[in-house]
DNA sequence: TCAAGCTACAGGAAAATCCCTGTTACACTA
DNA sequence: TAGTGTAACAGGGATTTTCCTGTAGCTTGA
């Protein structure tokens, strides 16, 4: 097929570990070529200004000095072609993997996988598309799915369906209507809800509600 | 490498895209063996029946009788490990790409992608990974990354303020002590995106807001 | 059968929100 | 320098929201 070498950077702040990964990608495949090993982001910065003719950044995202984080938002600013491929050691939560998108990266592995899997992270990023594992993809669609089934067994009936006609213009007395109910009826559920919930004021019901996933935003009017 | 092949069932309601796809399939690898074809989600529920060893269903979205979101949503309740890789005619919105994920499909390529790319979705996909192009992982990070680009330039500097403190339990007088107004100068804050945004309650500013990204809910309180 | 618990509902009132119509001060510009 | 625009602010009143303290009816279990 094609026989374009694909130049690679690795950049690990653990030499041993680096070492064997640039032996390693240049096993997977002969197009496979590390041109560039850095033990940091600065490090990278500073070998990559003079030989920047680079397909892939591979990057370990626990480094000290600048970490993969920092490394690849400064990239997506300077270099926004330049395709980074995040390693790390331990199952990232949310919040890491948020700011790892953030930060511009491409895809994302951990340092456990396969050989197999990491060479079709390095052609699937190279080729400018995105390759995340099935435990970060997961998680991933968690933030954008909606699962209901949690606010289907947190709320009875009336209280879920009160709490989506909440998340709307509607005034109190127009979701009674709406519910066939007294307007005394909906501000007991509000008050139950203020209660479990803690919440304060409607616009605190709300937040609450789209914060959890309890409504779905995109199903709203 | 692993020499285990790979079984691929096709489903596409156009029978000349379908044969053609199927031999494109096979001569992509010598692992990939496409062992049943359908012209549309019942059908291959019909067929699937008997023979379920699968690793793969690679299933055009616009179908008749049963569509690929049906499809896919039926085999992820009913064969959850079945990897979907779906295929569409045209640049899908958002609504349709979420839809999709909704039913639980693997990947997505359009139809007229390089053989090389849907090589390689069909192996990512396989092994139980994500594959989404490029276009669409940018929709779908948009949905995750709020990027506050749009806020800056539709909003001034203290409208923005009080949208976000509007995201929250204060009350506006509490809000005007925050940003060191008078509640009559808040006020007219509120007046003033109620007639650009076209609400009618501050829920209903909330909501925009969230919806729209103007104000980070991971940010919030 | 009777207390206990729950849902729907009410009266009443304080607080917050919403919506008018102004005024003052200051910057810009023709 | 008069005119134009705009941000900050006010008075005042109509609605809505929030928060009390109850009551009536129905179910459930000891």
């Amino acid at each position: 097929m094609q026989n374009k070498p694909i130049r690679i950077a690795v950049v690990d702040d653990h030499r041993l570990f680096r070492e064997g990964l640039i032996k390693l990608i240049s096993s997977l495949d002969t197009q496979f070529e590390v041109v560039l090993e850095a033990s940091n982001g600065q490090d990278f910065l500073d070998k990559s200004a003079k030989d920047s003719a680079l397909d892939i950044v591979i990057v370990d995202i626990d480094m000290p000095i600048m970490s993969g984080f920092e490394l690849a938002h400064k990239l997506m600013v300077d270099a926004p072609e330049m395709n980074v491929l995040a390693l790390t050691m331990h199952g990232e939560d949310e919040q890491a993997i948020i700011r790892m998108i953030r930060s511009g990266v491409k895809g994302y592995l951990s340092k456990d996988i396969e050989p197999d899997e990491l060479k079709k992270a390095i052609e699937t990023v190279t080729s400018g598309n995105f390759h995340f594992n099935e435990a970060l993809s997961g998680k991933l669609l968690n933030m954008v799915i909606s699962d209901n089934h949690k606010s289907k067994d947190l709320f009875k009936e009336h209280e879920l369906q009160f709490l989506h006609l909440c998340c709307s213009e509607l005034t109190y007395k127009e979701i009674a209507d709406r519910m066939f109910l007294s307007p005394k009826t909906i501000d007991g559920y509000r008050a139950a809800l203020f209660e479990r919930l803690n919440a304060r004021s409607r616009v605190g019901l709300v937040l609450l509600a789209v914060k959890n996933g309890w409504v779905d935003l995109n199903d709203l009017p």
